[in-house]
DNA sequence: GCAAATGCTGTAATTTGAACACTAAGACCC
DNA sequence: GGGTCTTAGTGTTCAAATTACAGCATTTGC
Protein backbone atom coordinates (compact mmCIF):
# COMPACT_ATOMS: atom_id res chain seq x y z
CA UNK A 1 0.00 0.00 0.00
CA UNK A 2 1.20 3.56 -0.94
CA UNK A 3 1.13 6.72 0.89
CA UNK A 4 -0.17 8.50 -1.55
CA UNK A 5 -3.57 6.96 -2.16
CA UNK A 6 -6.83 8.70 -0.92
CA UNK A 7 -7.51 6.33 1.30
CA UNK A 8 -4.42 6.38 3.39
CA UNK A 9 -5.09 10.44 3.85
CA UNK A 10 -7.19 10.26 7.20
CA UNK A 11 -6.42 9.62 11.09
CA UNK A 12 -7.52 7.72 13.83
CA UNK A 13 -7.80 9.06 17.45
CA UNK A 14 -9.27 7.88 20.89
CA UNK A 15 -11.02 9.75 23.27
CA UNK A 16 -11.27 8.72 26.73
CA UNK A 17 -14.55 9.16 28.67
CA UNK A 18 -13.16 8.76 32.32
CA UNK A 19 -15.31 8.41 35.10
CA UNK A 20 -14.71 8.86 38.78
CA UNK A 21 -17.12 9.43 41.84
CA UNK A 22 -17.09 11.33 44.78
CA UNK A 23 -19.32 13.30 46.75
CA UNK A 24 -22.43 11.89 46.07
CA UNK A 25 -21.54 12.28 42.22
CA UNK A 26 -21.08 10.53 39.24
CA UNK A 27 -18.25 12.71 37.45
CA UNK A 28 -16.39 12.96 33.81
CA UNK A 29 -12.75 14.27 33.78
CA UNK A 30 -12.64 17.23 31.43
CA UNK A 31 -9.95 19.28 29.73
CA UNK A 32 -10.14 22.99 28.78
CA UNK A 33 -8.98 23.01 25.05
CA UNK A 34 -6.55 26.21 24.68
CA UNK A 35 -6.46 26.07 21.26
CA UNK A 36 -8.60 26.04 17.90
CA UNK A 37 -10.64 24.33 17.09
CA UNK A 38 -13.06 24.95 19.87
CA UNK A 39 -10.76 26.98 21.91
CA UNK A 40 -12.03 27.72 25.61
CA UNK A 41 -14.73 24.65 25.37
CA UNK A 42 -14.41 21.70 27.23
CA UNK A 43 -13.39 18.45 25.52
CA UNK A 44 -12.56 14.76 26.51
CA UNK A 45 -8.96 13.63 26.97
CA UNK A 46 -7.84 11.92 23.38
CA UNK A 47 -4.91 11.31 21.22
CA UNK A 48 -4.01 10.54 17.77
CA UNK A 49 -3.26 6.56 17.73
CA UNK A 50 0.43 6.24 17.07
CA UNK A 51 1.24 4.00 13.69
CA UNK A 52 2.44 1.23 15.40
CA UNK A 53 0.13 1.53 18.38
CA UNK A 54 -2.80 -0.86 19.17
CA UNK A 55 -6.33 0.99 19.88
CA UNK A 56 -6.74 0.24 23.82
CA UNK A 57 -2.77 0.91 24.43
CA UNK A 58 -3.70 4.34 23.01
CA UNK A 59 -6.83 4.51 25.37
CA UNK A 60 -4.76 3.24 28.15
CA UNK A 61 -1.85 6.03 27.22
CA UNK A 62 -3.93 8.69 27.11
CA UNK A 63 -5.17 7.44 30.12
CA UNK A 64 -1.91 7.30 31.87
CA UNK A 65 -0.78 10.50 30.87
CA UNK A 66 -3.25 12.49 32.35
CA UNK A 67 -3.94 10.37 35.71
CA UNK A 68 -0.58 8.45 36.12
CA UNK A 69 -2.73 5.58 36.81
CA UNK A 70 -2.61 1.90 34.90
CA UNK A 71 -4.38 -0.96 35.87
CA UNK A 72 -7.75 1.17 35.50
CA UNK A 73 -10.72 -0.33 34.01
CA UNK A 74 -11.28 0.54 30.55
CA UNK A 75 -13.93 -0.38 28.14
CA UNK A 76 -14.14 0.29 24.05
CA UNK A 77 -17.51 1.64 23.36
CA UNK A 78 -18.29 2.52 20.07
CA UNK A 79 -16.36 4.73 16.76
CA UNK A 80 -17.68 7.92 15.36
CA UNK A 81 -16.26 8.80 12.24
CA UNK A 82 -18.98 11.23 10.53
CA UNK A 83 -17.15 12.78 7.53
CA UNK A 84 -17.60 16.36 9.19
CA UNK A 85 -16.97 15.61 13.32
CA UNK A 86 -13.68 17.21 12.55
CA UNK A 87 -13.15 20.46 11.24
CA UNK A 88 -9.34 19.82 10.00
CA UNK A 89 -9.79 16.55 8.04
CA UNK A 90 -10.86 13.32 8.10
CA UNK A 91 -10.56 11.74 11.85
CA UNK A 92 -12.22 8.85 12.90
CA UNK A 93 -12.16 8.16 16.94
CA UNK A 94 -12.98 5.15 18.81
CA UNK A 95 -14.76 5.85 22.27
CA UNK A 96 -13.42 4.33 25.61
CA UNK A 97 -14.82 4.61 28.95
CA UNK A 98 -12.83 4.13 32.04
CA UNK A 99 -13.30 3.93 35.55
CA UNK A 100 -11.19 5.35 38.30
CA UNK A 101 -10.83 5.26 42.08
CA UNK A 102 -10.60 9.53 42.33
CA UNK A 103 -8.89 8.91 45.79
CA UNK A 104 -6.06 7.17 43.93
CA UNK A 105 -5.80 10.17 41.44
CA UNK A 106 -3.03 13.23 41.70
CA UNK A 107 -3.09 15.24 38.46
CA UNK A 108 0.11 14.08 36.46
CA UNK A 109 2.90 17.11 35.61
CA UNK A 110 2.23 16.81 31.78
CA UNK A 111 -1.84 16.84 32.79
CA UNK A 112 -1.15 19.59 35.42
CA UNK A 113 -0.20 22.20 32.73
CA UNK A 114 -3.37 21.80 31.05
CA UNK A 115 -6.74 22.56 32.41
CA UNK A 116 -8.33 19.19 33.24
CA UNK A 117 -11.14 19.51 36.03
CA UNK A 118 -13.66 16.90 37.30
CA UNK A 119 -17.23 17.55 36.16
CA UNK A 120 -20.53 16.31 37.17
CA UNK A 121 -21.80 14.17 34.23
CA UNK A 122 -25.45 15.65 34.31
CA UNK A 123 -24.34 19.14 33.90
CA UNK A 124 -21.92 18.28 31.10
CA UNK A 125 -24.13 16.13 29.37
CA UNK A 126 -26.38 19.82 29.04
CA UNK A 127 -23.49 21.86 28.39
CA UNK A 128 -21.63 22.76 25.11
CA UNK A 129 -18.51 20.39 24.22
CA UNK A 130 -15.70 20.66 21.76
CA UNK A 131 -16.14 18.09 18.28
CA UNK A 132 -19.09 15.68 18.81
CA UNK A 133 -17.99 14.71 22.39
CA UNK A 134 -21.00 15.42 23.74
CA UNK A 135 -23.02 12.83 21.94
CA UNK A 136 -19.57 10.43 22.62
CA UNK A 137 -20.23 11.32 26.32
CA UNK A 138 -24.25 10.05 25.89
CA UNK A 139 -22.93 7.23 24.54
CA UNK A 140 -20.64 5.95 27.40
CA UNK A 141 -22.87 7.04 29.74
CA UNK A 142 -25.05 4.84 28.48
CA UNK A 143 -22.55 1.74 28.15
CA UNK A 144 -21.76 2.60 31.42
CA UNK A 145 -25.23 2.22 32.57
CA UNK A 146 -26.06 -0.54 31.58
CA UNK A 147 -22.52 -2.32 32.30
CA UNK A 148 -23.03 -1.68 36.43
CA UNK A 149 -27.00 -3.78 35.72
CA UNK A 150 -24.67 -6.74 34.42
CA UNK A 151 -21.16 -6.89 35.97
CA UNK A 152 -19.79 -5.72 38.94
CA UNK A 153 -17.59 -2.96 37.57
CA UNK A 154 -19.40 -0.31 40.04
CA UNK A 155 -16.07 -1.18 42.62
CA UNK A 156 -13.83 0.22 40.16
CA UNK A 157 -15.14 3.72 41.65
CA UNK A 158 -15.08 3.37 44.90
CA UNK A 159 -12.09 3.39 47.57
CA UNK A 160 -10.47 0.43 48.10
CA UNK A 161 -12.87 0.05 51.65
CA UNK A 162 -15.81 1.10 51.27
CA UNK A 163 -19.92 1.63 53.11
CA UNK A 164 -22.86 -0.21 51.30
CA UNK A 165 -24.69 3.53 51.65
CA UNK A 166 -21.55 4.78 49.98
CA UNK A 167 -21.94 1.81 47.25
CA UNK A 168 -26.11 2.25 47.03
CA UNK A 169 -25.15 5.85 46.46
CA UNK A 170 -22.96 5.13 43.64
CA UNK A 171 -25.60 3.27 42.25
CA UNK A 172 -27.96 5.71 42.75
CA UNK A 173 -25.55 8.26 40.89
CA UNK A 174 -25.49 5.92 37.70
CA UNK A 175 -28.79 4.66 37.66
CA UNK A 176 -29.88 7.94 38.52
CA UNK A 177 -32.79 6.61 40.75
CA UNK A 178 -33.91 5.57 44.29
CA UNK A 179 -33.30 1.99 45.59
CA UNK A 180 -35.05 0.37 48.39
CA UNK A 181 -31.87 0.54 51.65
CA UNK A 182 -32.81 -2.95 52.57
CA UNK A 183 -33.45 -4.55 49.38
CA UNK A 184 -30.36 -3.13 48.02
CA UNK A 185 -28.74 -4.65 51.32
CA UNK A 186 -29.74 -7.82 51.16
CA UNK A 187 -29.00 -8.74 47.70
CA UNK A 188 -25.57 -7.24 47.07
CA UNK A 189 -24.90 -9.31 50.51
CA UNK A 190 -26.37 -12.36 49.22
CA UNK A 191 -23.99 -12.32 46.32
CA UNK A 192 -21.15 -12.78 48.88
CA UNK A 193 -18.75 -10.35 46.53
CA UNK A 194 -18.24 -8.06 49.56
CA UNK A 195 -15.85 -9.31 52.31
CA UNK A 196 -16.42 -7.69 55.61
CA UNK A 197 -13.33 -6.16 56.83
CA UNK A 198 -14.27 -5.58 60.51
CA UNK A 199 -13.72 -2.35 60.35
CA UNK A 200 -15.86 0.76 60.79
CA UNK A 201 -15.46 4.27 59.33
CA UNK A 202 -13.74 6.89 61.19
CA UNK A 203 -14.26 10.22 61.88
CA UNK A 204 -17.86 10.66 60.45
CA UNK A 205 -20.46 12.51 62.89
CA UNK A 206 -23.08 9.45 64.05
CA UNK A 207 -22.92 6.07 64.10
CA UNK A 208 -20.00 4.95 61.89
CA UNK A 209 -20.85 2.05 59.15
CA UNK A 210 -18.86 -1.20 58.85
CA UNK A 211 -16.50 -1.59 55.92
CA UNK A 212 -16.26 -3.95 53.09
CA UNK A 213 -14.29 -4.71 49.95
CA UNK A 214 -14.58 -6.24 46.98
CA UNK A 215 -13.83 -9.96 46.19
CA UNK A 216 -12.35 -9.79 43.32
CA UNK A 217 -11.24 -13.89 43.47
CA UNK A 218 -14.97 -14.96 44.38
CA UNK A 219 -16.11 -12.70 41.25
CA UNK A 220 -14.07 -14.67 38.95
CA UNK A 221 -15.13 -18.07 40.47
CA UNK A 222 -18.77 -16.81 40.16
CA UNK A 223 -18.13 -15.53 36.31
CA UNK A 224 -16.73 -18.76 35.84
CA UNK A 225 -20.13 -20.45 36.28
CA UNK A 226 -22.35 -17.62 34.42
CA UNK A 227 -23.06 -15.16 37.32
CA UNK A 228 -25.18 -12.35 36.41
CA UNK A 229 -25.34 -9.24 38.38
CA UNK A 230 -28.30 -6.76 37.84
CA UNK A 231 -29.53 -4.20 39.90
CA UNK A 232 -33.00 -3.21 39.46
CA UNK A 233 -35.24 0.18 39.89
CA UNK A 234 -38.45 -0.26 42.01
CA UNK A 235 -40.99 -1.65 40.43
CA UNK A 236 -43.54 1.12 42.13
CA UNK A 237 -41.43 3.82 40.43
CA UNK A 238 -41.50 2.35 36.48
CA UNK A 239 -45.43 1.69 37.21
CA UNK A 240 -45.83 5.30 38.30
CA UNK A 241 -43.45 6.58 35.30
CA UNK A 242 -45.59 4.71 32.66
CA UNK A 243 -48.71 5.51 33.88
CA UNK A 244 -47.87 9.14 33.80
CA UNK A 245 -46.74 9.23 30.42
CA UNK A 246 -49.94 6.74 29.28
CA UNK A 247 -52.17 9.82 30.65
CA UNK A 248 -50.01 12.75 29.17
CA UNK A 249 -50.77 11.18 25.74
CA UNK B 1 -3.76 18.35 8.33
CA UNK B 2 -0.96 17.41 5.43
CA UNK B 3 -0.79 13.88 3.80
CA UNK B 4 2.98 13.92 5.08
CA UNK B 5 2.11 13.19 8.60
CA UNK B 6 2.90 9.87 9.79
CA UNK B 7 -0.67 9.84 11.63
CA UNK B 8 -2.31 10.09 7.90
CA UNK B 9 -0.83 6.67 6.65
CA UNK B 10 -3.47 4.32 7.74
CA UNK B 11 -6.78 3.40 6.33
CA UNK B 12 -10.08 2.12 7.63
CA UNK B 13 -12.52 -0.63 6.62
CA UNK B 14 -15.80 -1.91 7.60
CA UNK B 15 -16.51 -5.58 7.79
CA UNK B 16 -19.94 -6.63 7.98
CA UNK B 17 -21.09 -9.99 9.49
CA UNK B 18 -24.37 -10.47 7.96
CA UNK B 19 -26.65 -12.91 9.78
CA UNK B 20 -29.56 -14.70 8.18
CA UNK B 21 -31.95 -17.52 9.00
CA UNK B 22 -32.86 -20.27 7.30
CA UNK B 23 -33.90 -23.89 7.56
CA UNK B 24 -33.40 -23.47 11.17
CA UNK B 25 -29.92 -22.55 11.36
CA UNK B 26 -28.29 -19.07 11.86
CA UNK B 27 -26.09 -18.36 9.35
CA UNK B 28 -23.60 -15.85 7.99
CA UNK B 29 -22.74 -14.26 4.66
CA UNK B 30 -19.14 -15.05 3.68
CA UNK B 31 -17.26 -14.10 0.75
CA UNK B 32 -14.15 -16.62 -0.84
CA UNK B 33 -10.77 -14.56 -1.64
CA UNK B 34 -10.04 -14.69 -4.84
CA UNK B 35 -6.47 -12.91 -4.14
CA UNK B 36 -3.62 -12.32 -1.86
CA UNK B 37 -3.84 -12.05 1.06
CA UNK B 38 -5.42 -15.05 2.51
CA UNK B 39 -6.42 -16.03 -1.10
CA UNK B 40 -8.78 -19.06 -1.01
CA UNK B 41 -10.12 -18.47 2.56
CA UNK B 42 -13.39 -17.13 3.49
CA UNK B 43 -14.23 -13.42 5.06
CA UNK B 44 -16.45 -11.60 5.97
CA UNK B 45 -17.62 -8.62 3.05
CA UNK B 46 -15.75 -5.47 4.15
CA UNK B 47 -14.32 -2.74 1.97
CA UNK B 48 -12.66 0.35 3.08
CA UNK B 49 -14.44 3.55 3.64
CA UNK B 50 -14.66 6.15 1.27
CA UNK B 51 -12.63 9.61 2.59
CA UNK B 52 -16.06 11.11 2.09
CA UNK B 53 -18.32 8.62 3.56
CA UNK B 54 -19.43 8.20 6.88
CA UNK B 55 -19.13 4.67 8.61
CA UNK B 56 -22.65 3.43 8.15
CA UNK B 57 -22.73 4.90 5.33
CA UNK B 58 -19.77 2.09 4.15
CA UNK B 59 -21.27 -0.76 6.15
CA UNK B 60 -24.68 0.32 4.22
CA UNK B 61 -23.22 0.40 0.96
CA UNK B 62 -21.10 -3.19 1.53
CA UNK B 63 -24.45 -4.71 2.15
CA UNK B 64 -26.42 -3.27 -0.73
CA UNK B 65 -23.73 -3.66 -2.94
CA UNK B 66 -23.73 -7.58 -1.55
CA UNK B 67 -27.61 -8.19 -1.62
CA UNK B 68 -28.99 -5.61 -3.19
CA UNK B 69 -30.75 -5.39 0.20
CA UNK B 70 -31.70 -1.52 1.72
CA UNK B 71 -33.13 -1.00 4.93
CA UNK B 72 -31.84 -3.76 6.81
CA UNK B 73 -31.39 -3.72 10.40
CA UNK B 74 -27.14 -2.82 11.09
CA UNK B 75 -25.56 -2.33 14.18
CA UNK B 76 -22.03 -0.96 14.89
CA UNK B 77 -20.35 -3.24 17.16
CA UNK B 78 -16.58 -3.55 18.02
CA UNK B 79 -13.31 -1.66 16.25
CA UNK B 80 -10.67 -4.10 15.61
CA UNK B 81 -7.05 -2.15 15.17
CA UNK B 82 -4.06 -4.62 15.80
CA UNK B 83 -1.28 -2.83 14.17
CA UNK B 84 -0.43 -6.71 12.83
CA UNK B 85 -4.21 -7.47 11.82
CA UNK B 86 -3.52 -6.70 8.14
CA UNK B 87 -0.64 -8.29 6.51
CA UNK B 88 -0.24 -4.92 4.21
CA UNK B 89 -0.36 -2.34 6.11
CA UNK B 90 -2.22 -0.59 9.56
CA UNK B 91 -5.85 -1.02 8.35
CA UNK B 92 -8.04 -0.74 11.28
CA UNK B 93 -11.96 -2.11 10.87
CA UNK B 94 -15.28 -1.29 12.36
CA UNK B 95 -17.32 -4.61 12.27
CA UNK B 96 -21.12 -4.67 12.40
CA UNK B 97 -23.84 -6.90 12.61
CA UNK B 98 -26.50 -6.56 9.96
CA UNK B 99 -29.72 -9.11 9.95
CA UNK B 100 -31.30 -9.63 6.60
CA UNK B 101 -34.42 -11.82 5.91
CA UNK B 102 -32.85 -14.29 3.38
CA UNK B 103 -36.58 -14.71 1.72
CA UNK B 104 -35.44 -10.95 0.48
CA UNK B 105 -32.64 -11.72 -0.32
CA UNK B 106 -30.80 -12.30 -4.03
CA UNK B 107 -27.06 -12.13 -5.06
CA UNK B 108 -26.47 -8.92 -7.31
CA UNK B 109 -24.73 -9.13 -10.69
CA UNK B 110 -21.30 -7.68 -8.26
CA UNK B 111 -21.61 -10.39 -6.10
CA UNK B 112 -22.25 -12.93 -8.37
CA UNK B 113 -19.12 -12.68 -9.67
CA UNK B 114 -17.44 -13.29 -6.36
CA UNK B 115 -17.68 -16.61 -4.60
CA UNK B 116 -20.45 -16.10 -1.89
CA UNK B 117 -22.15 -18.55 0.06
CA UNK B 118 -24.42 -18.37 3.48
CA UNK B 119 -22.31 -20.91 6.15
CA UNK B 120 -23.53 -21.84 9.33
CA UNK B 121 -22.35 -20.00 12.50
CA UNK B 122 -21.17 -22.52 14.12
CA UNK B 123 -19.11 -24.18 11.71
CA UNK B 124 -17.39 -20.59 10.70
CA UNK B 125 -16.45 -20.45 14.32
CA UNK B 126 -14.42 -23.79 14.02
CA UNK B 127 -12.72 -22.84 10.86
CA UNK B 128 -10.20 -20.61 9.09
CA UNK B 129 -11.20 -17.58 8.55
CA UNK B 130 -8.98 -15.30 6.63
CA UNK B 131 -7.10 -11.81 8.91
CA UNK B 132 -8.98 -11.77 12.21
CA UNK B 133 -12.26 -12.64 11.17
CA UNK B 134 -13.08 -15.37 13.21
CA UNK B 135 -12.86 -12.91 16.15
CA UNK B 136 -15.03 -10.17 14.38
CA UNK B 137 -17.66 -13.14 13.85
CA UNK B 138 -17.08 -14.07 17.80
CA UNK B 139 -17.71 -10.72 18.87
CA UNK B 140 -20.66 -10.02 16.60
CA UNK B 141 -22.44 -13.10 17.61
CA UNK B 142 -21.82 -12.88 20.74
CA UNK B 143 -23.32 -9.32 20.46
CA UNK B 144 -26.56 -10.65 18.87
CA UNK B 145 -27.33 -13.17 21.15
CA UNK B 146 -27.03 -10.11 23.97
CA UNK B 147 -29.11 -8.20 21.26
CA UNK B 148 -31.65 -10.55 20.72
CA UNK B 149 -32.64 -10.70 24.48
CA UNK B 150 -33.05 -7.29 25.14
CA UNK B 151 -34.59 -6.21 21.54
CA UNK B 152 -36.95 -7.98 19.60
CA UNK B 153 -34.44 -7.75 16.58
CA UNK B 154 -35.30 -11.29 16.20
CA UNK B 155 -38.08 -10.65 13.56
CA UNK B 156 -35.70 -8.75 11.18
CA UNK B 157 -34.61 -12.72 10.07
CA UNK B 158 -38.09 -13.77 9.64
CA UNK B 159 -40.03 -13.75 6.73
CA UNK B 160 -42.72 -10.95 7.16
CA UNK B 161 -45.31 -13.53 8.00
CA UNK B 162 -44.18 -16.67 10.65
CA UNK B 163 -45.43 -19.30 12.70
CA UNK B 164 -44.80 -19.18 16.66
CA UNK B 165 -42.73 -22.34 15.58
CA UNK B 166 -40.22 -20.59 13.49
CA UNK B 167 -40.06 -17.77 16.37
CA UNK B 168 -39.24 -20.43 18.85
CA UNK B 169 -36.65 -22.31 16.21
CA UNK B 170 -34.50 -19.25 15.54
CA UNK B 171 -34.38 -18.21 19.34
CA UNK B 172 -33.32 -21.50 19.69
CA UNK B 173 -30.32 -21.14 17.38
CA UNK B 174 -29.52 -17.83 18.53
CA UNK B 175 -28.98 -18.92 21.75
CA UNK B 176 -28.04 -22.43 21.38
CA UNK B 177 -30.61 -23.48 23.78
CA UNK B 178 -33.95 -24.79 23.94
CA UNK B 179 -36.96 -23.50 25.35
CA UNK B 180 -40.16 -24.65 27.10
CA UNK B 181 -42.86 -24.24 23.84
CA UNK B 182 -45.77 -23.23 26.06
CA UNK B 183 -43.76 -20.96 28.39
CA UNK B 184 -42.44 -19.27 25.34
CA UNK B 185 -45.50 -18.86 23.60
CA UNK B 186 -47.36 -16.84 26.40
CA UNK B 187 -44.73 -14.91 26.90
CA UNK B 188 -44.21 -13.56 23.30
CA UNK B 189 -48.05 -13.40 22.88
CA UNK B 190 -48.32 -11.37 26.20
CA UNK B 191 -46.30 -8.79 25.36
CA UNK B 192 -49.01 -7.76 22.20
CA UNK B 193 -46.24 -7.58 19.79
CA UNK B 194 -47.17 -9.91 17.61
CA UNK B 195 -50.13 -9.41 15.06
CA UNK B 196 -52.32 -12.73 13.82
CA UNK B 197 -52.94 -12.88 10.48
CA UNK B 198 -55.63 -14.90 10.58
CA UNK B 199 -54.08 -16.97 8.03
CA UNK B 200 -52.69 -20.77 8.24
CA UNK B 201 -49.32 -22.36 7.03
CA UNK B 202 -49.87 -23.54 3.74
CA UNK B 203 -48.05 -26.78 2.01
CA UNK B 204 -47.10 -28.50 5.01
CA UNK B 205 -48.10 -32.44 5.65
CA UNK B 206 -49.59 -31.95 8.73
CA UNK B 207 -51.66 -29.69 11.09
CA UNK B 208 -50.88 -25.57 9.84
CA UNK B 209 -49.87 -23.50 11.77
CA UNK B 210 -51.33 -19.81 12.49
CA UNK B 211 -49.18 -16.44 10.56
CA UNK B 212 -47.95 -13.82 12.52
CA UNK B 213 -46.55 -10.59 11.90
CA UNK B 214 -44.69 -8.41 13.71
CA UNK B 215 -46.55 -5.04 15.21
CA UNK B 216 -43.76 -2.44 14.81
CA UNK B 217 -46.01 0.38 15.80
CA UNK B 218 -47.26 -1.48 19.12
CA UNK B 219 -43.15 -1.59 19.77
CA UNK B 220 -41.99 1.42 19.11
CA UNK B 221 -45.06 2.59 21.14
CA UNK B 222 -43.97 0.09 24.19
CA UNK B 223 -40.54 1.17 23.67
CA UNK B 224 -40.93 4.40 24.43
CA UNK B 225 -42.51 3.52 27.85
CA UNK B 226 -39.35 2.05 29.14
CA UNK B 227 -40.53 -1.84 27.74
CA UNK B 228 -37.74 -4.32 27.91
CA UNK B 229 -38.07 -7.82 26.08
CA UNK B 230 -36.12 -10.52 27.53
CA UNK B 231 -35.89 -14.27 26.43
CA UNK B 232 -34.03 -16.31 28.87
CA UNK B 233 -32.38 -20.26 29.02
CA UNK B 234 -34.31 -22.60 30.75
CA UNK B 235 -32.77 -22.54 34.67
CA UNK B 236 -32.72 -26.08 34.92
CA UNK B 237 -30.15 -26.34 32.85
CA UNK B 238 -28.06 -23.74 34.08
CA UNK B 239 -28.17 -25.36 37.37
CA UNK B 240 -27.23 -28.82 36.19
CA UNK B 241 -24.63 -27.43 33.94
CA UNK B 242 -23.54 -25.56 36.96
CA UNK B 243 -23.37 -28.44 39.42
CA UNK B 244 -21.41 -30.32 36.83
CA UNK B 245 -19.17 -27.39 36.76
CA UNK B 246 -18.88 -27.75 40.66
CA UNK B 247 -18.35 -31.01 41.13
CA UNK B 248 -15.49 -30.93 38.73
CA UNK B 249 -13.20 -28.76 40.20
C1' DG C 1 -27.95 13.09 79.06
C1' DC C 2 -30.14 14.49 75.16
C1' DA C 3 -30.55 15.61 70.34
C1' DA C 4 -29.04 14.73 65.77
C1' DA C 5 -27.63 11.75 62.21
C1' DT C 6 -27.08 7.66 59.97
C1' DG C 7 -26.67 2.43 60.53
C1' DC C 8 -28.95 -1.57 60.53
C1' DT C 9 -32.49 -5.33 60.35
C1' DG C 10 -37.02 -8.96 58.83
C1' DT C 11 -41.54 -10.26 57.21
C1' DA C 12 -45.61 -10.56 54.47
C1' DA C 13 -47.72 -9.94 49.85
C1' DT C 14 -47.20 -10.13 45.12
C1' DT C 15 -45.19 -11.19 40.94
C1' DT C 16 -42.64 -13.85 37.99
C1' DG C 17 -40.69 -18.02 36.25
C1' DA C 18 -40.47 -23.08 35.65
C1' DA C 19 -42.18 -27.48 34.99
C1' DC C 20 -45.08 -30.40 32.77
C1' DA C 21 -48.89 -33.70 29.18
C1' DC C 22 -52.71 -34.05 26.58
C1' DT C 23 -56.14 -32.94 22.80
C1' DA C 24 -56.75 -30.77 17.96
C1' DA C 25 -56.21 -30.35 13.10
C1' DG C 26 -54.78 -31.33 8.77
C1' DA C 27 -52.09 -34.52 5.35
C1' DC C 28 -51.23 -38.79 3.63
C1' DC C 29 -51.83 -43.54 2.81
C1' DC C 30 -54.42 -47.52 2.40
C1' DG D 1 -63.53 -43.28 5.00
C1' DG D 2 -60.57 -44.71 8.65
C1' DG D 3 -56.27 -44.89 10.65
C1' DT D 4 -51.84 -43.02 11.34
C1' DC D 5 -48.49 -39.51 11.36
C1' DT D 6 -46.94 -35.00 12.42
C1' DT D 7 -46.97 -30.67 14.31
C1' DA D 8 -50.18 -27.02 16.61
C1' DG D 9 -52.03 -25.44 20.49
C1' DT D 10 -53.38 -24.89 25.34
C1' DG D 11 -53.53 -24.19 31.62
C1' DT D 12 -52.28 -25.16 36.14
C1' DT D 13 -49.45 -25.84 39.91
C1' DC D 14 -45.30 -24.98 42.57
C1' DA D 15 -41.09 -22.46 43.68
C1' DA D 16 -38.38 -18.48 43.67
C1' DA D 17 -37.61 -13.66 43.37
C1' DT D 18 -39.04 -9.16 44.09
C1' DT D 19 -41.32 -5.62 46.37
C1' DA D 20 -43.05 -2.73 50.06
C1' DC D 21 -42.43 -1.14 54.32
C1' DA D 22 -40.88 1.02 60.00
C1' DG D 23 -38.56 1.17 64.11
C1' DC D 24 -34.66 0.41 67.23
C1' DA D 25 -29.34 0.91 67.57
C1' DT D 26 -25.11 3.33 67.78
C1' DT D 27 -22.14 7.04 67.68
C1' DT D 28 -20.98 12.17 67.90
C1' DG D 29 -21.32 16.61 69.74
C1' DC D 30 -23.36 19.77 72.50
Amino acid sequence: MNGDNNFFKSAFSVDNVIFGFDDGDLKVLLIKRGAAPFQGLWALPGDLVYPNEDLDTAAYRVLEELTGLKKVYLEQVHTFGAVDRHPLGRVITIAYFSLVKISDFTLTASSFAQNVEWHNVHDSLLSELAFDHKTILETCFNALMHRVRIRPVGFELLPPKFTLTELQHLYEAILSTELDKRNFRKKVLSMSLLTDLDELQEGVPHRPAKLYKFNKERYHQLEAHGFSFEVKESKKKEKKKRLAELIAQ
